[in-house]
RNA sequence: GCAGGUGUAAUCUAGUUGGUUAGGAUUUCAGCCUUCCAAGCUGACCGCCCGGGUUCGAAUCCCGGCACCUGCACCA
C-alpha cells in the first residue's frame, strides 16, 4: 500500500499540497492547495455540482461563513461544540464536567469552570471509569468564536458546517422552488474546526472544503422517482448490527438495513461519483453508523468509508435528519419553516373549535381580553382540561375557566396540511475525498511513480512534446499545444529533457496522454499519442489532433484514430 | 491536550567522544549531446526547523517554541 508520506511528498514537490505559512513554520491542520491540486479540486467540484444541479435539478447557493450565535444555538452546536471537559488522570479518559456533578447542583450546566472544579473538590467526584482523580476543568470549543461589527456586541461564529447557511434560507428557497418539494439544494464551500489535534495531512483540517447537499422532502413519503432505475445496484454495507454485505439498495431497503428509498438513492449516486472521480471501488464501503454514535435527531447515517494507509476513513456521511434543524430553526426564530401539500381533492371537515366568549372576557381581563380571544382561537381543544385551558400571554400561563368560551364543531375546508419537511443530507469532506484520489491513483514500479487519475479529474490533460526542440519540431509541437488550450482543453508543452524523463514527469501527476511530434511528423503529418498507463501508442494523424484529443476525453478507444 | 518518536536543500538521505569549507542522490535551471520512455558530460541554484543557553568552538549537548509521525481522546 502506498505510504502517505510518500504521497506527501509527491504533494508537495510537484505543487498539488503546500503546508500553509510554510515560511513561519506552518500551523497545524492548514494547508494550501497548489497549481495542481486547485486544479483537481475544481475538476472534482465541478463533476459533483453537475451530478446535483444538472442530473438531479438541485439549487446552489452560497451563504456566510461567519454566522450570529443563535444560528448554532439553535442548530445545537454551541452547545455541542463548547464542552467543558475534566480528564481522569490515570486513565486519560475525558468527561463532562457539568454531568459529573449533576447530583450536586440544580443546573450544573450553567456553572462556570471554577465553580464546577470547586464542585468537583468539595464533593470528591472521581473517574466514572477507573476512580482516578480528575484535572481541572478545561473547554472545548471547536468553534471558531468572533465578533461581528466593533466592539464585542455580537458574537459570530465560523460555521463548522455549510449545512445551517441552507437551513436558515429554507423559506426563500422554498418560495423560490415555487413552494413545491422535494427541495435539493446544494452549497460548496468551506467549514471550519479547531480541532484539537489535526493529524494525518489533510485528513484532519482545521479549515476545511464541504460539498454538501441538503434535500428537503416529505417525511411522509421517503420514496424517490428514479429509485426503481437504479433498484439493482449494488453496495457494500456494513451495518451497525455488524454484518458486512454486497447487496443491491432495492433488497437493502426492502429488508430495512437502509431505512428509505431516498437514503438509499443517494448512497447509490454517492458512490457513481466516487467511481467517477478515482475511488477505488474495492476500497469503498459504506458503514452504518451506531446507535450511539448517531446524532439523536437522526433516524439513520452511512458513512462512505474509504481504505487508506492511515485505515478506513470517512469521507462522505448521508444522514436522514428528520425534521429536526427546520424545528430548530423555526423555534428559534419563529419563522414558519413548513411545507403545504395540496390534497389531491379538498376536504370538508368536521373540527372542533375554541369560541371565545368577548363578552365574559371583556370585563374580566379588560385590556388583555383581545390577546387572550386571539390565542384562545388558535388553542386546540383537547388541551382542556378539568374545566379550564392554560394558555401562555406574554410569557405568562394564564388558566382561562370553560365559562369563558365555547367548545364548538365548525365545518371546514382543507386544501392541504403544513409540515415541515425532513432533511437528507449527503455531506462530502471534499480534501479528504481528494486524499483518497491521490492515494487510489497513486503507484510506483522501479522508483518510477504513475498517479492514475481519471482523466475526467486530471489537472493536466495532454503533454506536448517535440522530439527534438529544433528542425522545426518545436514550432509544430507549438501549434498543437495552442490549437488544444484555446478549445479548452488544459496542456503542458515541454522540450526540455530526454523524453522518457519528459514521459515520466507527466505520469508523476496524472497527465492521461501525452502527444510527441517527431522527424515522421514532417514526412507524413502523423504524430504518437502516447496512454499513460499502458505507455502504449497511436500514431494519429497530426490535422486530426483535436478530434483524437476529444474522443480521448470521452474515453473512445483511440485505435480508431490509427493511421497505421 | 497527554505519552512516545522525529526534524539536515524542492525531495530522499550521510554526518555526535562537540573541532577545518556539512557529503551524496534525485529534482530544477543553463550549455553540450541526444531520432520515443527518468541516457551521458559540464556548470549552476538550493540546506543543519526557530529562539535562547552551555562552550574558545554546536547540525551534534541543555532549555523553550513550532511542525511532522504513532497511540489515546475527538471528529468530516
Amino acid at each position: 500500500m502506498a505510504d502517505a508520506q510518500d504521497i506527501l511528498s509527491l504533494c508537495k514537490r510537484r505543487g498539488f499540497l503546500y503546508p500553509s505559512f510554510e515560511i513561519y513554520g506552518g500551523v497545524a491542520g492548514m494547508y494550501d492547495y497548489g497549481p495542481l491540486g486547485t486544479a483537481l479540486k475544481n475538476n472534482i467540484i465541478e463533476i459533483w455540482r453537475r451530478l446535483y444541479t444538472l442530473g438531479e435539478g438541485f439549487i446552489e447557493i452560497d451563504s456566510e461563513t461567519i454566522n450570529p450565535e443563535i444560528v448554532f444555538k439553535a442548530s445545537g452546536h454551541v452547545d455541542e461544540f463548547a464542552d467543558k471537559m475534566v480528564r481522569c488522570k490515570v486513565c486519560s479518559d475525558a468527561f463532562r464536567a457539568d454531568h459529573l456533578v449533576i447530583e450536586y447542583h440544580p443546573n450544573a450546566g450553567a456553572l462556570k469552570d471554577k465553580e464546577l472544579d470547586e464542585l468537583i473538590r468539595i464533593n470528591k467526584v472521581v473517574c466514572p471509569a477507573c476512580s482516578g482523580g480528575l484535572s481541572s476543568v478545561e473547554e472545548f470549543n471547536l468553534m471558531f468564536k468572533t465578533n461581528i461589527g466593533p466592539g464585542s456586541g455580537r458574537v459570530g461564529y465560523i460555521r463548522p458546517e455549510t449545512a445551517q447557511g441552507i437551513f436558515v434560507n429554507f423559506p426563500n428557497l422554498y418560495r423560490y422552488n415555487r413552494e413545491k418539494l422535494p427541495l435539493g439544494v446544494i452549497q460548496v464551500g468551506r467549514g471550519y474546526r479547531n480541532e484539537i489535534s489535526p493529524r494525518q495531512g489533510i485528513i484532519r483540517l482545521r479549515e476545511f472544503n464541504m460539498m454538501e447537499c441538503e434535500l428537503f422532502i416529505d417525511g411522509e413519503d421517503k420514496t424517490w422517482p428514479r429509485f426503481d432505475d437504479v433498484s439493482s445496484e449494488t453496495l457494500r454495507l456494513l451495518a451497525n448490527d455488524g454484518l458486512e454485505m454486497e447487496i443491491s439498495i432495492g433488497d437493502a431497503v426492502d429488508q430495512g438495513i437502509i431505512c428509505n428509498q431516498v437514503l438509499a438513492y443517494f448512497m447509490w449516486l454517492t458512490q457513481e461519483f466516487l467511481k467517477a472521480v478515482g475511488v477505488d471501488e474495492e476500497r469503498l464501503r459504506f458503514r452504518q453508523h451506531e446507535r450511539d454514535e448517531m446524532a439523536h435527531y437522526a433516524a439513520d447515517c452511512w458513512d462512505v468509508e474509504s481504505l487508506l494507509s492511515y485505515g478506513w476513513t470517512e469521507i462522505v456521511g448521508i444522514a436522514d435528519r428528520g425534521c429536526w434543524d427546520l424545528s430548530r430553526h423555526s423555534q428559534f426564530s419563529g419563522v414558519e419553516m413548513s411545507s403545504f401539500k395540496r390534497l389531491d381533492e379538498p376536504q370538508e371537515m368536521e373540527i372542533d373549535r375554541i369560541k371565545p366568549r368577548y363578552d365574559k372576557l371583556g370585563p374580566m381581563y379588560k385590556g388583555k381580553a383581545g390577546k387572550i380571544g386571539e390565542v384562545l382561537e388558535e388553542a386546540d381543544p383537547v388541551e382542556v382540561k378539568d374545566g379550564s385551558i392554560i394558555i401562555e400571554i406574554d410569557g405568562e400561563d394564564i388558566a382561562i375557566s370553560d365559562e369563558l368560551f365555547e367548545v364548538v364543531r365548525v365545518k371546514e375546508k382543507v386544501t392541504g396540511v403544513r409540515s415541515i419537511p425532513h432533511v437528507i443530507e449527503p455531506s462530502y469532506g471534499l480534501d479528504r475525498i481528494i486524499y483518497t484520489i491521490l492515494e487510489h491513483a497513486y503507484s510506483k514500479k522501479d522508483d518510477q511513480t504513475l498517479l492514475s487519475l481519471k482523466q475526467t479529474v486530471a489537472p493536466i490533460k495532454v503533454g506536448v512534446f517535440p522530439l527534438m526542440a529544433r528542425d522545426g519540431l518545436d514550432d509544430l509541437a507549438k501549434d498543437i499545444d495552442q490549437e488544444l488550450r484555446y478549445s479548452g482543453i488544459e496542456t503542458y508543452y515541454d522540450d526540455s529533457g530526454s523524453i522518457g524523463r519528459r514521459y515520466a514527469r507527466m505520469d508523476e501527476i496524472g497527465t492521461p496522454w501525452c502527444i510527441t511530434v517527431d522527424y515522421q511528423t514532417r514526412e507524413d503529418g502523423t504524430v504518437t499519442i502516447r496512454e499513460r498507463d499502458t505507455s502504449s501508442q497511436v500514431r494519429v494523424r497530426f490535422d486530426e489532433i483535436l478530434d483524437v484529443v476529444r474522443a480521448a476525453l470521452c474515453d473512445v478507444d483511440l485505435s480508431m484514430f490509427a493511421v497505421e
